[in-house]
DNA sequence: ATCTAATCCCTGTATATACATGTTTCATGG
DNA sequence: CCATGAAACATGTATATACAGGGATTAGAT
């Protein structure tokens, strides 16, 4: 009975790879943006913020997988910075999230310390690897939320 | 200057790609995990003390990219449901864990739950493309580790 | 114009995660 | 044997994440 367990669950989770490789990443990453006083998930939102201009709160969820209560809460530390603001829309529903000029700065002065980390995570992995991974993870993403 | 920083950043980055993925991807699998009062965390929790039998706290973290911190909390809802015991060791320092047995009861009634969700996924991932993560995730959290 | 259902967001609650700091216990040099 | 530092874990605090459920607003049918 243990022993069915055990065969079983001997194949790799898949989740469980994408959760640990995930935390060890982050903790990189998080150590050079901690020098700038940002986290990764700020810096993402900073970041894709700036490229997409003003969003729909909503919309910023469905395009980083994320609940939509979860942006909520991620933008609050981002607004109380003063890198974010969010207007209410037409349709008093809506919230609208743009990066204030502020944010922009902010962007900009964490920059280094970004490269600082994609740099050292591309120059442990092999180079097929790390191609492969931006190219593949995306599309996990995508698998996922239809799966 | 935008310019600058948006052409800077238009390299994807390693971080935001994981998390991202994790993210869809654990709320696939918890939507399996559910229907058995489990999440994605706890049954690696408890597979893995399944597969190792008793840990000291502090390895566990280091097996599973853990923060020390983080495992003195996962491990906490864990001995709440009964699954999981923890005593103290000869060097009353350690704390060492065992899976119980109504958490291995409980990973077993688990374990169709977790099937299904890694059949949706590998069903919705190109063969090669499953394989590969498998393989590669462990070196990534490996590597960020070293980094 | 009104009623109903859908949309968009928020709050309550719980877990997950990590860093800074604190406490207890052990090991070790003197 | 004692002092000091290291080791192992816990707590305080903050963010990240998600689900259940709730409130406000709008769209659509009648």
């Amino acid at each position: 009975m243990v022993e069915d367990v055990t065969r079983t669950v001997r194949t790799p989770c898949l989740c469980h790879a994408l959760r640990k490789a995930s935390r060890a990443v982050s903790r990189l990453y998080d150590d050079e943006l901690r020098t700038v006083g940002l986290r990764t998930t700020q810096f993402s939102l900073l970041a894709y913020l700036h490229r997409t201009g003003e969003v729909r709160q909503g919309d910023l969820g469905e395009l980083m997988s994320l609940e939509e209560t979860t942006v909520t809460r991620n933008v609050r530390p981002l607004v109380s910075g003063g890198w974010v603001s969010v207007r209410v829309g037409i349709d008093r529903r809506e919230k609208w999230v743009t990066i204030t000029e502020a944010g922009i700065a902010k962007l900009k002065e964490a920059l280094p310390a970004w490269v600082r980390a994609q740099r050292k995570m591309k120059a442990v992995l092999p180079e097929q690897v790390w191609q492969n991974l931006l190219a593949v993870l995306p599309d996990v993403a995508q698998a996922a939320v239809q799966g």
